[in-house]
DNA sequence: CCTATTGCATACCGACCGGTATGCATGCAA
DNA sequence: TTGCATGCATACCGGTCGGTATGCAATAGG
């Protein structure tokens, strides 16, 4: 059930584009030894949770992808858990972040934005990453009921994804980008939510068909939110 | 990790109202002893699921909680797999036919019928069910890159939930309930998207309040459908 | 009444899991 | 050169898991 070829295979992929590098930390040029193992740990332990979930993630699965050894993950890290939470916090958050909190800060005009990430990520979309959704949902959909910890982390990096939406909305509303009546911060947890539902169900159909459907729809209900006139 | 005190407490849950019942056939009012058995297996095990996920839910705790023995599970099914794939088809399909199916296909005018079904059940909802989700959509988002037998069975109570939309949309066009320009096929794929995203955030959160605001957004979203003018 | 099948109950097994104890190089500070 | 902390490597442990082998009472069929 637990086969990750990401080691062998390139990492092309969606999810994997800002999730690795960032990892392995160098210090000015110098090469840190133990902060490149971490890195290829978090790395693996992202890759292994990504395929098989947080609980039937292996960690002799982690260690044998990486010719790492148990001594050097319990150097490193306390438990699995708090791996798992380093996951969210490092690989996870940061992917989010560059991808959609840092473009959305910027702009005043969320629509275009958001149909532009949408476009270039829904691009990149390999067959695999469809099957296996996205990672910060799949998650938190295992681990929210029951862990306290894990809940915390994934509420605080999906809150932060709606307030950068939210704020985009407001200035958007500001230049006229956005209808006045519309009301930000529903529209900012909906938009999430409705995302991930997307990302849910092609993930279950295994049909980028699908994806592409619930997108449109998605961007097309988008578009509502412009106003009739600018001004 | 896995603590269901669900044949402690009252089985007066959403997802619980119809799952229960059901799977305790009775022969012409002669109780049918192996059956009953089979049924009381099912409801656990669904129970367990619901709680723990498909592969952490444990076999033993599914035992410790009815007072059968793993004798008289693998009497009644083959392995564990099969025991989840019956519960998938017996329990969590025949709930969903009878929220969902069957009202909307009686229906011409979806949008009201999903208003129903959507303010009936979230009012029934405990703060339980928020915590732990929609019982389909999680094992979704868990078996379905990884088990073909779940994902398929999966998506075809997905794909009669969304005919079922489809085809109350298509009957409300007819007589002027809803938009003629409308796409019944893509608006029935992202309302199930939306709304099994709206859930899978809630959970995240833990927050009711959460629910209602996506729910409320769903709900505009969907009165935007109506004529203007009826015909 | 005998027999075969059904419907369980009990005891047990190997596999795998997360975690730990211990040992040992290497490097840096004194 | 000594001494101690860092950064691992190896071997092993108790616990839980899904699954199986076997036994046995009750019942239905002939």
């Amino acid at each position: 059930m637990s086969k990750s070829s990401f080691f062998k295979s390139k990492p092309q992929h969606w999810w994997r584009i800002w999730s690795c590098e960032h990892c392995l930390k160098r210090n000015k040029n110098v090469i840190d030894k133990s902060a490149e193992t971490r890195g290829k740990i978090l790395m693996a332990a992202f890759e292994e949770i990504y395929q098989c979930g947080f609980q039937a993630a292996s960690l002799n699965n982690i260690l044998k992808n990486t010719n790492i050894t148990k001594g050097a993950l319990y150097h490193h890290f306390n438990n699995k858990m708090e791996l798992g939470y380093a996951v969210v916090d490092e690989v996870i958050y940061t992917t989010l972040k560059a991808n959609w909190i840092d473009p959305l800060t910027k702009s005043n005009d969320p629509i275009s934005t958001i149909q532009k990430i949408l476009a270039e990520s829904g691009a990149q979309m390999t067959e695999e990453d469809v099957r296996l959704g996205c990672p910060l949902n799949n998650l938190s959909q295992e681990m929210s009921p029951i862990n306290e910890g894990f809940r915390k982390r994934i509420t605080t990096v999906y809150t932060e994804w709606q307030d950068a939406v939210e704020g985009a909305c407001e200035r958007g509303k500001a230049v006229g980008n956005i209808r006045k009546d519309a009301d930000s911060k529903q529209l900012a947890v909906l938009f999430v939510a409705t995302l991930e539902g997307c990302l849910g169900l092609a993930k279950t159909t295994q049909s980028l068909e699908t994806l592409i459907q619930c997108g449109q729809g998605l961007i097309e209900q988008l578009e509502l939110l412009r106003p009739v006139n600018k001004n």
